[in-house]
RNA sequence: GGUGGAGUGGCCGAGAGGCGAGGCAGCGGCCUGCAAAGCCGUAUACGUGGGUUCGAAUCCCAUCUCCACCUCCA
C-alpha cells in the first residue's frame, strides 16, 4: 500500500517515490519572525507534523528542515520602531515561535536554520546565477532575471504577461518590473549590522533565496517535499524553485501546501490584523484540544475558526482523553514502545495513505473510541484492551496520544501537583461516599456542587469514583 | 485582468454515480438517589436552473455567491 500526496506542482494525487528508499528530505517554509504566532501559523507546522509522523510511522528515515527567516523589511521596520536591534526583535519572536510549535506538539525539527546565518551560501548562489546569466546587478543589488528562465510560471501556472507588477516595485530600474531581488543593496538608514559584505557590495539577501540556499545545503540539489502555507506559492515558492533550478539544481521533487484558517470566511492573517494569538487561546483551552483543532480538518482544505471550534474540540479531546484513562485503569496502561509497534487499523492506513486523511482516520478513532466505551460496559475487558491500544496507536501517528508524555498534566493527572490535588480530593469524595451511603443526599451533592465550583469534576462510575479538572472554556 | 479554490443537515466537517463518514448540539431511551460519563435509537443535506443515467451531492452545460494569490503573509 503506498502513500499518496496532493502535488501542487501537477494539481494531482501521486504517489509517494522517495529519492533515496527509506529517507525522506522535506524543507519546510517557517516564521518570519517579527511578531507573535497566532494559530493560523501553527496551521502548516501541525499538517507537516502529522506527515512526518506518518512518514516515520511508515518507515522512513524524516529530515525535516524548518527555516527562520529573522531578517526582511518588516522586522528592521518594526524593530527600528520599538527601538530594538532588530536581530533582538528577530530572536524574541523566534522563541514564542517555538514555544507555540512545542505546546502543539509538534516535533522540532532536524534543522532551523536561519537566513543570516547562511551568507556565504546565499551569496555563492547569487554569483553562480550572475555567472550563468540569469541575474544581474543593478546599484549594488542583484535581482533575478525572469525572462532568462523560460519555465518561470510553471509551478503556480502564471503567464509571465498576465501577472500585475508589483506596485512598489522599480519598475523604472529592473530590466522587468517582475525581476525580483536575490540580493538587496544596504540602504541608507539601516543598521549597519543588517548588511554583508558582498561581491556586490554591502547589502543583505532577499526574501526568496534564503531559501534555495538553506535547502541546497542542508537536503541537496534535489529533495523529496518542500511545504508552505498556501499563500507562499507565489511568489515565494515560484521563485524558489525558479532560481535554484536555473542554478542547476533540480530542487524539490514534490510540492505540498497547506490551506489557511479562515473566520467568518476571511483568511486569518497578521496584516488583517486578525490574528488569534496562540498564547490567548492557550490561557483558555488545553493545548493539544488547539493541536486536534487544527489536525482534524484536511490540511488542503480552509479551517474555518469561530467561537464554537476551540469549545467542540476541548470537548473531543475531553473524550478521547477521558477514554483512555478509564480504560487504563481497567486494563492496565500501555507503553509507548506499545503503542509505536501495534498494527493499525486498516480504514486508518487508508485514510492516511490518501493524501493524509486525517478526518477519515479520525472517524474511525472514533468509532474505535464507541466500541471500547461498549466493551468498558460489558466488561469485555479483552476487546477494551485492544481498542485501547489501537486508539493509542492511530492518535500517536496524529501527535494526539492523551498517554504521550508532551500531554501529561493535560487532565492526565500525573504531575506532581496533581498528586498532592488529588490526595485534598479524596478526602471530599470519601466524605460525600460517606454521606452518600447514608442516602443524604443534601450532603453528597453539596460536596459535589463544592468541588465542581472549584473545577472538579465527579463522576460516579460503577466501578468507583472519579475524577479530572474541568475543562476550561 | 490572470491563476487557483470553495458552496453538504442547527454548527464543524468527510465523501465523490446506487447501503445518508465522523464529531458537537437536539430529541427519545438505558444506566444513575439525582447528575456526569458512557451506551442504544432518531430527525434535518448536498448554492440555483437545465441535461446525461434505471439511478447524481457525486458526471455534463449554464448560472449565482464567496474566498485566496498575483505586494508582506502559514
Amino acid at each position: 500500500m503506498t502513500l499518496r500526496l496532493f502535488d501542487t506542482a501537477t494539481r494531482s494525487e501521486r504517489d509517494f517515490v522517495p529519492l533515496e528508499t527509506g529517507k525522506v528530505g522535506i524543507y519546510l517554509c517557517g516564521p518570519t519572525v517579527q511578531s507573535s504566532p497566532h494559530v493560523g501559523h501553527l496551521r502548516s507546522a501541525v499538517a507537516f507534523d502529522v506527515l512526518q509522523r506518518w512518514l516515520e510511522r511508515s518507515g522512513h528515515d524524516v529530515t525535516m528542515v524548518r527555516n527562520v527567516t529573522d531578517i526582511d523589511d518588516k522586522t528592521l521596520v518594526k524593530a527600528a520602531d520599538a527601538g530594538v536591534e532588530w536581530w533582538a526583535w528577530a530572536l524574541r519572536y523566534e522563541r514564542e515561535f517555538q514555544a507555540a510549535y512545542a505546546a502543539v506538539g509538534v516535533r522540532a525539527p532536524a534543522a532551523e536554520p536561519r537566513a543570516t546565518g547562511h551568507i556565504p551560501e546565499i551569496i555563492a548562489l547569487v554569483q553562480a546565477l550572475v555567472d550563468n546569466g540569469h541575474a544581474y546587478e543593478l546599484d549594488g543589488s542583484v535581482y533575478f532575471d525572469v525572462h532568462s528562465f523560460p519555465a518561470y510560471g510553471a509551478l503556480t501556472r502564471q503567464a509571465l504577461e498576465d501577472l500585475t507588477p508589483a506596485p512598489d516595485a522599480p519598475a523604472d530600474a529592473k530590466r522587468d518590473p517582475r525581476d525580483f531581488a536575490l540580493w538587496k543593496a544596504h540602504k541608507a538608514g539601516e543598521p549597519e549590522t543588517a548588511g554583508w559584505d558582498s561581491p556586490w557590495g554591502r547589502g543583505r539577501p532577499g526574501w526568496h533565496i534564503e531559501c534555495s540556499a538553506m535547502a541546497r545545503r542542508y537536503l541537496g540539489r534535489e529533495f523529496d517535499i518542500h511545504g508552505g502555507g498556501l499563500d507562499l506559492r507565489f511568489p515565494h515558492h515560484e521563485n524558489e524553485q525558479a532560481q535554484s533550478r536555473a542554478a542547476g539544481d533540480p530542487f524539490a521533487r514534490m510540492w505540498m501546501h497547506s490551506a489557511w484558517v479562515t473566520q467568518s470566511g476571511a483568511k486569518m492573517s497578521k496584516s488583517l490584523g486578525n490574528g488569534l494569538l496562540v498564547t490567548e487561546v492557550l490561557a483558555h483551552y488545553p493545548a493539544p484540544a488547539l493541536r486536534l483543532a487544527l489536525a482534524q480538518v484536511h490540511y488542503r482544505s480552509m479551517l474555518e475558526y469561530s467561537e464554537q471550534t476551540m469549545d467542540d474540540a476541548a470537548a473531543t479531546w475531553a473524550r478521547l482523553a477521558g477514554f483512555v484513562v478509564r480504560a487504563s485503569d481497567k486494563v492496565g496502561a500501555v507503553t509507548p514502545e506499545q503503542v509505536g509497534a501495534a498494527p493499525l487499523p486498516e480504514p486508518f492506513v487508508i485514510a492516511m495513505n490518501d493524501d493524509l486523511g486525517v478526518p477519515r482516520a479520525l472517524a474511525h478513532v472514533h468509532e474505535t473510541v464507541r466500541a471500547g466505551n461498549a466493551a468498558f460496559t460489558a466488561g469485555d475487558d479483552a476487546t477494551l484492551a485492544s481498542a485501547l491500544l489501537s486508539v493509542r496507536s492511530m492518535l500517536d501517528v496524529l501527535g494526539l496520544d492523551p498517554g504521550a508524555p508532551e500531554w501529561a498534566g493535560a487532565g492526565a493527572g500525573s504531575s506532581a501537583a496533581m498528586a498532592a490535588l488529588d490526595s485534598m480530593v479524596r478526602a471530599d469524595i470519601d466524605a460525600r461516599a460517606e454521606a452518600r451511603a447514608a442516602k443524604d443526599w443534601a450532603t453528597a451533592d453539596a460536596i459535589r456542587d463544592r468541588l465542581a465550583a472549584a473545577g472538579i469534576v465527579v463522576e460516579d462510575g460503577a466501578d468507583g469514583v472519579r475524577w479530572s479538572l474541568s475543562v476550561d472554556d
